[in-house]
DNA sequence: GCGGAACGGTGGCTCAGCCACTGGTCCGCA
DNA sequence: TGCGGACCAGTGGCTGAGCCACCGTTCCGC
């Protein structure tokens, strides 16, 4: 049992999930006040100041924006919003992960290219190990983990650490519901076998076939996890 | 003098501001724990609840991981940190900023051939009015944000809203130091004749030649911010 | 020797209250 | 009649004290 597993929900994060979702799901439309502070804090049966910490961090994601005196407005945050919202986004809408994947194979594509002209020795070693890592994985769980770790170090060896953020921001995306999306991994050793030609190609310093196999290797995941998302979803709906 | 007369900065935004900068001047070392909540409150001179309030928006933000019972660990942001983290850290640090422009010109290449192919008529029109509003802008000002519409729109033109909130990051990233960066912007009419092959291209459904002219138009854009930062950062040298 | 109870320390959350800011109203003066 | 300033009601900002829940450790009794 791993500890992400189980998440002690905090009354502030209970409030949290759920006033965004009464703002997704249009209970509270962009452009528009939040009732009062006091009001809402009764209306969902906290205090104040416990709903005023749920609120902080809705602003701070840029979902409402707070003026003293005024009141709380809610935000238009798909015009304004950063991807810091994706990981909200797609566990409310599944949607979203397919636009999610294919912004990763584009920029995974780029990432591969790049960090094939700019990789240094150490990393090239460290990539190789991580490989390992992935085929040795006890299990899917281990292997997806494994997985993200050696993309990790590619976005690391294109030198600019932009691009690091940027895939863990793709990568927190989905962790939420990565458990649905396990697939790929679930005989890690195909699923290293499938990444070993982006890895190789790095190593060798060679951008072109770097760019093509992690479009590959991406297009190839997203397939196996789409897939088994919609079998999973059919069999929801049948039930 | 009360306030800062323009900034309405509360009591937690700077306290945030300034738990973070003691965080990213090494002075909390990742990794370890932060001192207890009263201890921390105690020595900042605020209560406990309001730096809770501060401390749970930098966990929001991917900088400190709080455990019940146990503490407020700082986070290995750089490691585990999404791209939300990044106008923190360009604002700290301008480094950061060359490394955000290279990303910013790779994806907005991309952007462009992907809109090039997916516009709709309706967006091919608002493209030609938000470019027509870059030209007619009175300041470098309100130039520059209405050049940041334009490529607002481009994303959207790629059916992708990832792409959206992607480019909404990387605005975001710099808005905070966006007033040191409006040389490009200084000659208005100009600047919209540089951004002007971009959405012909665009509108024209021309893929390769978007991209094209995107890379090339994000280049001259980026050499005209960073020359200016270099000379405004060699002027402060001198005084 | 070992297992459970107790303890000290930590964060989670509540409560009641006062302060500060905003926008509108209303009154007094010209 | 017009207008400017004082006032007021409503809103968020912040406080301080207090209690609860959780964790790791220690210590005691079996």
């Amino acid at each position: 049992m791993t500890v992400e597993s189980i998440q002690h929900q905090s009354v502030v994060d209970l409030l949290e999930a759920r006033l965004r979702e009464d703002i997704l799901r249009g209970r509270h439309t962009p452009g528009t006040l939040l009732p009062p502070e006091r009001e809402l804090a009764a209306g969902y049966g906290v205090t104040r100041t416990t709903l005023k910490h749920a609120l902080s961090r809705l602003e701070q994601a840029g979902m409402v924006s707070t003026r003293h005196g005024i009141g709380t407005r809610v935000r238009d945050f798909l015009r304004v919003g950063g991807a810091d919202l994706l990981p909200m986004l797609a566990s409310q809408d599944s949607g979203w992960l397919v636009e999610i994947f294919e912004v990763r194979r584009h920029i995974g594509s780029l990432i591969a290219r790049r960090a094939a002209t700019r990789r240094t020795a150490r990393q090239s070693r460290r990539l190789a190990e991580l490989l390992e890592a992935v085929a040795a994985a006890p299990d899917a769980d281990a292997a997806q983990l494994a997985d993200v770790e050696v993309h990790r170090e590619l976005a690391r060896a294109t030198g600019n650490r932009v691009y690091l953020l940027l895939t863990n921001t793709l990568f927190n995306a989905y962790m939420p519901v990565r458990r649905a999306l396990c697939a790929p991994f679930e005989d890690p050793a195909k699923a290293a076998a499938r990444l070993d030609p982006v890895v190789r190609a790095v190593i060798d310093r060679r951008p072109q076939d770097a760019e093509r196999a992690a479009e590959r290797y991406l297009r190839e995941t997203e397939k196996l996890m789409l897939g088994a998302l919609d079998k999973a979803n059919q069999a929801h709906a049948i039930r």
